[in-house]
DNA sequence: TGGTCAAGTCAACAGGTGTTGGCAAACGCT
DNA sequence: AGCGTTTGCCAACACCTGTTGACTTGACCA
């Protein structure tokens, strides 16, 4: 049965899946038992493995993500870096599962793998849209994921001083001028 | 005794050194096993105890780094973001101790500290130089970090396509302009 | 030559991991 | 009410981890 019914484990299994997503996101891929995951959902560890399989399955549904980059064809040509930049701002404080991604990308190739695609996929288009040279897209996409993930790396991750004290608006301000140039100047 | 007398197990010390830096730089932090590193230096794994009390003592020891900025004073202010990713290049090729630190710093928070030192401590006299507000240099040097630390990781530990790629002269020409914003453009 | 100490080996421990199968209760349907 | 299915818990397995202590070998010096 493929039915959309909903189950009456459907709560069970959504709580399963958030505090994955939360211990995936503070302690990274290894260091996340499933024993502590199953305790903060209050249901036995052998629940995580019927629902998901194994630990890799329920990693694979929990870092299930969409960027969610905004509409940029009625937007100025000149504002595509700030857009951009505040956008990646929101996503990264409003949802702990791309944070999760990236500490579990750097040992696990699967999600570094999706890493990849997540980037690809959905960035790519973006910088083909804006770029004067579109077949140069994916690299001018390459070059913004960079300070983007640069960025969220000594700001969550590492928390070097300086870069998780700055406030919102002096960030996007320092880095919006470098994507605007990695997706519009010339080559 | 402190002497400097070179021990009869020198040599093992080094094995084991650089056993622990390939495995740490290729595994992280908590992948790479001990008793995989005493069997890459062809040793037993109770000598790395022996030698370096633990496994924090072993990461201590094999994280141990040193950027070796080149001297900034004899070069033209232009010309300070080109020779900054040109090093930090060499620097990132030619030594897999700052791979390893990456790797293991995002999930143990004594492999982030280290991170966070060595930046502040090498970057930041570097930026107070040349940057027009030496008061700022800090977060100019934590800027500059990002874009770094992102290359570096896309390039690296998640080798997204495009970055992992781009070749020597390209990458350069695209970062250098970055960093010499970030630390000398007006606040 | 005999003795002292470092260098290295071996086997084991204690604890934690992902994962499995069996069993009890709750539920939904006819 | 009775039955099959779902949901959940419990105990255990097999494995791997860091770490320890006792033992053997070898080098160096008096």
């Amino acid at each position: 049965m493929l039915t959309g019914m909903p189950r009456r484990s459907d709560t069970t299994r959504a709580a399963i899946l958030a505090a994955a997503r939360e211990r995936f996101a503070a302690d990274g891929f290894e260091r996340a038992t499933i024993r502590a995951i199953a305790a903060d959902a209050n249901i036995d560890p052998s629940m995580v493995m019927r629902y998901y399989g194994n630990k890799e399955g329920l990693f694979a549904a929990a870092a299930e993500f969409d960027l969610r980059l905004p509409d940029m064809s009625h937007i100025s040509l000149d504002d595509v870096g700030r857009t951009l930049v505040t956008h990646f701002f929101e996503r990264w404080s409003g949802d702990e599962t791309l944070l999760a991604l990236l500490r579990a990308a750097v040992t696990q190739d699967a999600a570094a793998e999706r890493m990849r695609t997540i980037f690809a996929a959905q960035l790519g288009p973006v910088a083909a849209r804006v770029a004067p040279d579109p077949e140069q897209a994916a690299r001018r996409a390459g070059l913004v994921a960079t300070q983007i993930l640069g960025f969220a790396l000594c700001r969550f991750v590492l928390r070097l001083p300086p870069v998780a004290d700055m406030d919102r608006e002096e960030a996007i301000a320092w880095l919006a001028p470098t994507v605007q140039r990695y997706l519009t100047a010339a080559g």
